[in-house]
DNA sequence: TCGACGACCAGTATCTTTTTCATCGTCGCG
DNA sequence: CGCGACGATGAAAAAGATACTGGTCGTCGA
């Protein structure tokens, strides 16, 4: 049986939400703004998450944001009309799908099930390596604020610590540099431009065999740096 | 086989629809008022519903809000003159399409076939054809930053990037230069004009296999480029 | 208080990308 | 057939991005 957590502010629409929802067999439960939404997503353990974009108190992209940060819960975004789809699926707020308003039910529900399909594959170790993320032959503990780089526990300041969590949170993706810099340094962050690069050297230093040939961290011209688990690249 | 019901109370008008209907190959069942239709729609596995606004008993609206309730039933609204579309459409009835009358039968099964179409559709979702673009033998990861041309990574500049990511997402469209500059740069741009030319040509050198004679990036003399996915030109 | 260390910044080196320029080819039209 | 406009091409200058080095500052623990 699934929960799903349905993060609304118009009372009506958020229980034919529901409603539909719960003839489809799922557990369904309602939050009418955002930072209700956001405890409950903290306690109850929901497999999927839909979410409105505009919400009272905190707003639908701050939830999704901070639930990125913590969990992978699956996330559906409500939008409007014509909403930026690309900051909505892309790193920005990382939503898994959207649905413009209106919609109707028949596609809110196949896309609800879809998602849940499509993430069900996903779900490997996850689960049992309780804030261990693993990539090739690089782990990372959140727990233990420990990097283990084929198998050797590599000391790590805690920048690089902080930016090699983002990478391997997103492996194969081309991170753009302001992502980085702002998810960093928590947003409100103006340095200089190339104290980014800095930092990634001393990373590829710790992680890479051969620093001067990057195989994990490859730099994408003109927009940042990608990480790959395995080693291919050239 | 498909199966369809038409809830109309013009007798006359209701047998014509089911006439012109089963012409089609479906199999049609009329309901003359609201209170029949609603019994009928709940009985019968419908794969489609066609519903007048106006019906004595209970009239449309009122059937197809319930029936939004309890099923997945594609409905086509018949209104009269220009009633409120948004409202049928929309959240409130959630219908998903209207015909108003009068109609032609031409047009009614058109209409038909094009929401049948489109429900079988959304049940894939589009959800995971998600980041990659394709078109014959390239291919255009937007999510790692990277293109294959015939399975091979092909490193590519930003511009060039942008400028492919442009044709792969119109394919067979003449694209006028002007286009292809104000989306490439952002708008506001004033170099000059041969610029584009230079970074075509380099596309070209990397996309296609006789860059001389190039079949998929076509220049359409006095307009601009067009990008044909297949391999067909001259 | 001192020294070690991490964070950040600036400058330079190096390389890539972008733009420009000059020339040549070709297409369409009169 | 020749002209003129437009596009293709090659080379090189200009601009831009990243890598690396070294150094300053502040913090923290000895």
């Amino acid at each position: 049986m699934k929960k799903i957590l349905v993060v609304e502010d118009e009372r009506p629409l958020a229980e034919a939400v529901a409603f539909s929802l719960e003839k489809e067999g799922y557990q369904v439960d309602i939050a009418l703004d955002g930072e209700r939404g956001w405890r409950m997503c903290q306690q109850g353990a929901y497999h999927l998450v839909l979410l409105d974009l505009m919400l009272p108190g905190m707003d639908g992209m701050e939830v999704c944001r901070r639930l990125r940060r913590e969990s992978d819960v699956p996330v559906i975004m409500l939008t409007a009309k014509d909403a930026d789809v690309d900051k909505i699926l892309g790193l920005e707020m990382g939503a898994d799908d959207y649905v413009t308003k209106p919609f109707n039910m028949r596609e809110l529900v196949a896309r609800v099930k879809a998602v849940l399909r499509r993430y069900q594959g996903e779900e490997k170790g996850k689960a049992a390596s309780e804030g261990v993320i693993e990539a090739g032959d690089i782990a990372l503990d959140r727990e233990r604020h420990e990097v283990r780089v084929r198998g050797e526990v590599v000391e790590m300041p805690l920048m690089e610590f902080r930016l090699l969590e983002l990478f391997l949170r997103h492996p194969g993706k081309a991170l753009p540099r302001e992502y980085l810099t702002t998810q960093v340094w928590e947003g409100d962050y103006f340095g200089q431009s190339k104290t980014l690069d800095v930092h990634v050297r001393r990373l590829r230093e710790k992680v890479e065999e051969d620093p001067a040939h990057p195989r994990h961290i490859i730099t994408v011209r003109g927009v940042g740096y990608r990480f790959e688990a395995g080693g291919e690249s050239s």
